[in-house]
DNA sequence: ATGGTAGGAAGCCTA
C-alpha cells in the first residue's frame, strides 16, 4: 500500500547544517520535508545540494533569522508565502503547497522570550492567525498536514522541567491556550495521538549538557486535518541527528500517511 | 552562579 512520510525539522541554519541534513535525507529518504529556521536568503539556498538528493523546493527565506522551506520528492504546487493577518508581518515563518494529494505548511512560530516584551503578544497574535488560516483550510476539507517548530510546550509532561519553564513563553499558560484552540478545531497532533501515554522531546538547548541530561522539551508538531488524521500510519521522533557532531539542537519528527485511492 | 552554546551578523541580536 502506498504511503507518503512527511518530516519537519528546525535545522537552524541550512548553510551550518547541510552535512547534517545531506546524511539525514540520504538515509531517512523522507517524501516530503518542511523545514525551520533556514537563516537564508533564497538566492542562497543550497538547491543543487538538496536536488542532487532528488528533492524539489519551495522557500521562503530572509537574511539571517527565520526562514522556512518545503522539500518533496514529487512535484510542489500552488505555493504560498508568509500567512494572511497581518501585511506589516515581513518575517519569514510560513510556506504552505500541494505535494500530490496532500497540502502542506512549514511553520516556524515565534519564541516570544522574553515574555514582557513585544515578542510576546506577537507570538500569541501568530498563533490566532494561524489558527484562522486552518479555519480556512477546513473549510475546504483538504487533506493537510501543519508541520513545524512551534515554539509550543503543549503539557508539563512535555517538558523536562516544568516548574522552571513555567514563565517561559513555550510554556506560559497563554501560549498552551492558543496552541489548544488551534487542536480544538478538529486538527490531531500526529505524535501525541499515537503516544497517548508517550514521553518524548524534539528540543535540547545547547547549553549545560541539555543533551546528555536529556533535559528536553517537546516544541515540534505535526497536525493533521481530520482527512490526514484518517490516514495516519505512524509518527515518530528521530534523535539520531541530535547526537551527531554540530548538531541542530531540534531532531526531525516524522509521519507516515497512508497515500492510496482506498482512503 | 542571571551563566551557559550556537549561528549570523558586523562591532549585538535571536534562540
Amino acid at each position: 500500500m502506498a504511503s507518503m512520510r512527511i518530516a519537519s525539522w528546525n535545522v537552524n541554519s541550512i548553510k551550518a547544517r547541510l552535512p547534517r541534513v545531506t546524511e539525514w535525507l540520504a538515509a531517512a529518504r523522507p517524501d516530503v520535508v518542511l523545514l525551520q529556521e533556514t537563516k537564508c536568503e533564497d538566492a542562497a539556498f543550497p538547491e543543487s545540494e538538496l536536488g542532487d538528493l532528488g528533492y524539489n523546493l519551495a522557500l521562503a527565506g530572509q537574511k539571517a533569522y527565520n526562514g522556512v522551506a518545503i522539500l518533496a520528492k514529487r512535484p510542489i504546487e500552488d505555493v504560498r508565502q508568509g500567512l494572511p493577518g497581518d501585511p506589516e508581518d515581513g518575517q519569514a515563518r510560513y510556506i504552505e503547497a500541494t505535494v500530490g494529494t496532500f497540502r502542506v505548511a512549514s511553520v516556524y512560530l515565534p519564541n516570544g522570550n522574553p515574555v514582557d516584551s513585544d515578542k510576546f503578544p506577537y507570538k500569541l497574535k501568530w498563533l490566532d492567525r494561524l489558527r484562522r488560516h486552518a479555519e480556512r483550510l477546513l473549510a475546504e476539507e483538504e487533506c493537510f498536514v501543519l508541520g513545524g517548530d512551534y515554539n509550543v510546550c503543549p503539557e508539563d509532561r512535555d517538558c523536562f522541567d516544568p516548574r522552571g519553564f513555567a514563565a517561559d513563553a513555550l510554556c506560559r499558560p497563554e501560549s498552551r491556550a492558543a496552541f489548544r484552540a488551534l487542536l480544538h478545531l478538529g486538527l490531531t497532533e500526529a505524535w501525541r495521538a499515537l503516544h497517548p501515554a508517550g514521553h518524548g522531546y524534539t528540543y535540547w538547548d545547547y547549553t549545560g549538557g541539555a543533551w546528555q541530561k536529556d533535559h528536553g522539551l517537546r516544541i515540534d508538531h505535526l497536525l493533521l486535518s481530520p482527512q490526514a488524521a484518517d490516514r495516519l500510519l505512524a509518527c515518530e521522533i528521530d534523535k539520531g541527528p541530535r547526537g551527531r557532531e554540530r548538531p541542530s539542537d531540534h531532531t526531525p519528527i516524522c509521519c507516515e500517511l497512508r497515500d492510496g485511492n482506498d482512503a
